[in-house]
DNA sequence: AATTGAGGCAACCGCAGTGTC
DNA sequence: TGACACTGCGGTTGCCTCAAT
């Protein structure tokens, strides 16, 4: 990719500069003090040659007197982020080394979208390089149909209480960023366990805390393209399905992942193509094993407590890898994310919801494997035929779904397909020992 | 050669937190 | 204690470059 020069942004800037906008409605920008009218857009080397040698002068802050000090013709916002992103001394410039790029997930996984902090972790990076580097990365890794997370990222344990007050807001409402991933990507507002609470009977006082979101909001939002695609007979659906606890990874080395990150794919795959891969046995062992995370905690706990399980579903969906648009073996076996019930990262799961094209995976054509089996068969006979497809799509990536016993691989999903077991592990998660995660929940910001 | 779309980057916008008066 | 200014952060937008068609 280019890299524009400042020279090349200089020689546009004499095209483009944008004199007289408008101000900005927090009075920081537009007007500077007597009325003189700030200037806009990218800045010109003459400009920044004047911002450094005013802050050598002055030293950084106090950026609204920028304007005034050195005539310069920017507001003070605009100089605290040219020199914070260009011009102070020991910024990196370049592409990410493969290093920062593990640092990057690595973080990412563990803070979300808190830019500024994981830049605080890369020297010389700022929050808007990261920013960049991650919205970019997404968009291809969506494109190409891959999780976001290596599998074998490591993601943050339980907090200690003094990191809790900083970070509750990430374990709780980001329990797992990939999810807010695709909730913000998608501008989705998910309820978050809220019927859980009249899942349980109401036996969990801490669920009450959470927001009840309407599920009308979420129809509205075109998540779910009819009510009639969700499962009455699944009281838990709702507010398990998009709001999955925190998944814990083994420590292994990242860069495994890197080893295994085709970016671009053999054939252009579209980003709906989220098909729950297969788990090997290896991966369901780590499940249960050796991972340390609270969750898994929980679910082995959980899987220990509720053995054997139950295997009765009414509702299943019989998937080959093996049919899938060419999607790469190696990539589902390498890349898909086998430590998350489903499959591949959430953000992938949920990272389309807009009705399927002609010509998407979204058709299920049965010829491509996909026997799905719908339990609402009275709702979905009063759907057309496009309806019936978004639908079949959506309870296949519905997280429920793949929570609720569906034999969704024929290998099958040894630690996760058991509806009761993962019940049973949000239950526990909901227990009195790890309350204090679930309170105190800041607002989020 | 022209067009189009994606990738990448820089900058802006709006909001929230904090400090000061 | 409230108003205001300043600062920082995250999300979004705009624009340029390049590759594919």
């Amino acid at each position: 990719m280019s890299q524009r020069t400042n020279d090349s942004i200089s020689n546009n800037n004499m095209l483009k500069d944008q004199i007289d906008s408008p101000p900005s409605d927090d009075g920081s920008c537009g007007r500077g003090g007597g009325g003189v009218s700030l200037k806009k857009g990218p800045w010109t080397s003459a400009e920044d040659a004047v911002l450094v040698e005013y802050v050598q002068k002055h030293g950084e802050g106090n950026w609204n007197a920028v304007q005034k000090h050195s005539g310069l013709l920017r507001c003070g916002k605009s100089c605290r982020l040219r020199w914070a992103n260009h011009l102070r001394p020991n910024l990196k410039k370049g592409a990410f080394s493969q290093e920062e790029e593990r640092i990057i997930v690595e973080l990412h996984s563990k803070m979300g979208n808190k830019w500024a902090r994981m830049a605080a972790h890369l020297p010389g990076r700022t929050d808007n390089e990261i920013k960049n580097y991650w919205n970019t990365r997404i968009k291809r890794r969506q494109r190409a149909g891959l999780p976001l997370y290596p599998p074998d990222l490591p993601l943050q344990p339980p907090l200690s209480e003094s990191q809790k007050s900083q970070n509750v807001h990430d374990f709780c409402v980001d329990a797992d960023p990939r999810h807010n991933e695709i909730l913000s990507h998608h501008k989705l507002e998910i309820p978050r366990f809220d019927n859980l609470n009249a899942i349980r009977g109401c036996a969990f006082p801490y669920a009450s805390a959470f927001p009840v979101i309407p599920m009308s909001s979420m129809l509205n939002q075109g998540l779910v393209p009819s009510q009639n695609c969700l499962s009455a007979s699944k009281p838990l659906t709702e507010a398990m399905k998009l709001e999955l606890p925190s998944l814990q990874y083994k420590d292994t080395d990242l860069f495994n992942w890197d080893a295994c990150l085709p970016y671009e794919p053999a054939q252009p795959v579209d980003t709906v193509m989220q098909s729950p891969p297969p788990v090997l046995p290896a991966q369901s062992d780590r499940l249960s094993g050796e991972n340390s995370g609270l969750l898994d905690v929980v679910v082995q706990e959980s899987n220990t407590r509720n053995q054997p399980s139950d295997k009765s579903s009414n509702s299943s969906i019989v998937f080959s890898p093996n049919d899938m648009v060419d999607f790469g073996e190696t990539d589902w076996k390498e890349c898909s994310d086998p430590f998350s019930p489903l499959g591949c990262s959430s953000a992938s799961v949920f990272s389309e919801c807009t009705p399927p094209v002609g010509g998407s995976p979204f058709d299920f054509d049965p010829s491509i494997g996909l026997d799905v089996k719908t339990e609402t068969m009275e709702s979905v006979l009063a759907m057309d035929d496009a309806e019936k497809k978004v639908c079949r799509s959506l309870e296949y990536y519905r997280p429920d779904s793949l929570l609720d016993g569906s034999d969704w691989t024929e290998q099958g999903v040894e630690s996760y397909k058991d509806h009761s077991a993962m019940s049973e592990a949000i239950e526990a998660l909901l227990r009195p020992e790890y309350k204090k995660y679930w309170n105190n929940m800041p607002a989020a910001r």
